[in-house]
RNA sequence: GGCUCGAUAGCUCAGUUGGUAGAGCAGGGGACUGAAAAUCCCCGUGUCAGUGGUUCGAUUCCACUUCGAGCCA
């Protein structure tokens, strides 16, 4: 079985460095695993690495979905699998990296989506439904479907109870048999997995400082360019730093409130992102303030 | 120098008619299968500034000390 590497872990924890260093020396190229660094035009915001830091490692799904365009994990799934035979084909050592877990986790246990397209129409009427009846009635319909799936889902979580509607009506499934089904294949790889922490003040504070610096290199003037060029945004401005700017654009915060809640929010998302990534026990930590080449070694040893 | 007000959780403060205390924010832990940088759940012990006094018992009342804010000299 193939080996693939994976590098998880928080955000501003060294992600894209190690990898690229590591890429270098095994030959590797990289997959991305960040449900923000997708978009074209969101560059600074999203940490997005530039040419001059790939240093002529070839990077995939990156850059490359209009910002006023949906993508889901569905597709995150099926693009990956195609980079990454892509990659074995030459005969290179596939390198996954990135922050968003749910991605992560659509590969490492081989998570299989049914080719079915987002119901927009069914969303506003579970949407209109939720503002008339409240919550409650939504929940309601839902628990009929799947009675076992809500008992895992919280009344007030309406992602997730749309979702349950939704997967119904899509597919005539509940969620619970969607997801028992979603688990039949055999993991296709060998997937080594990799997580990078820091002390938690010591990322707290690189955190802050990357804010600064996003700032600094113009991120107010990108959410402005990318304002003006497109005309709707069904995920992109969920990112972290684009939703602040648009606020204190539209006067909401004054510049230094903005900059101190998009460092707060960064630092509450890299929380969760460590809450999901200390979930796989299989995961080998590597310390973000030690050595990078100690590291990388580590990883070598990992994966032999 | 005198007077007044304050000193309680990391921060802003509430409160205890004397029986060792609680909100918001911050922070911590967790969940997560098609929006996931999203969405959601749980978590509050801190010499109640210090020292003495009164009291069965003081964070609460009294005195002094220290620090801060304001006013008067």
């Amino acid at each position: 079985m193939e080996k693939v590497i994976v590098i998880c872990g928080p955000t501003a924890s060294g992600k894209t460095a190690l990898s690229i260093e590591l890429a270098k020396q095994i030959n590797g190229e990289i997959i991305s695993a960040d449900s923000m660094q997708i978009y074209k035009d969101m560059n600074i915001g999203t940490a997005k690495p530039t040419q001059e830091e790939m240093q002529g490692i070839k990077h995939y799904l990156l850059d490359f979905i209009s910002p006023d365009k949906r993508y889901s994990v569905a597709e995150y799934k099926k693009d990956a699998k195609k980079a990454i035979k892509e990659i074995i084909s030459k005969g290179k050592t596939p390198i996954i990296v990135g922050g968003t877990g749910l991605y992560v986790d659509s590969l490492i246990y081989e998570i299989e989506y049914q080719d079915i397209k987002l119901d927009e129409e069914y969303r506003n009427e579970l949407e209109k439904i939720a503002n008339k009846d409240g919550l409650e009635k939504l929940y309601e319909m839902a628990e009929k479907i799947d009675r076992e799936a809500m008992t895992k889902i919280s009344k007030k979580d309406k992602k997730r109870i749309m979702r349950v509607l939704e997967i119904y009506k899509a597919t005539g499934k509940t969620k619970t048999q969607q997801e028992a089904e979603s688990r039949k294949k055999p993991v296709e790889y060998d997937y080594k997995v990799f997580a990078i922490n820091w002390e938690r003040g010591k990322l707290y504070e690189r955190i802050n400082l990357r804010v600064d610096i996003m700032i600094e290199q113009g991120l107010i003037q990108e959410v402005n360019d990318i304002l003006q060029k497109y005309d709707k945004f069904p995920t992109a401005m969920q990112g972290l730093g684009y939703k602040e700017v648009v606020d204190y654009l539209n006067g909401k915060y004054t510049k230094q409130e903005m900059i101190d809640k998009i460092k707060m929010e960064t630092r509450r998302y890299a929380k969760r992102q460590l809450t999901w990534f200390r979930k796989n026990k299989q995961t080998v930590w590597l310390d973000g303030s030690k050595d990078r080449q100690n590291n990388i070694n580590i990883i070598l040893e990992g994966i032999n």
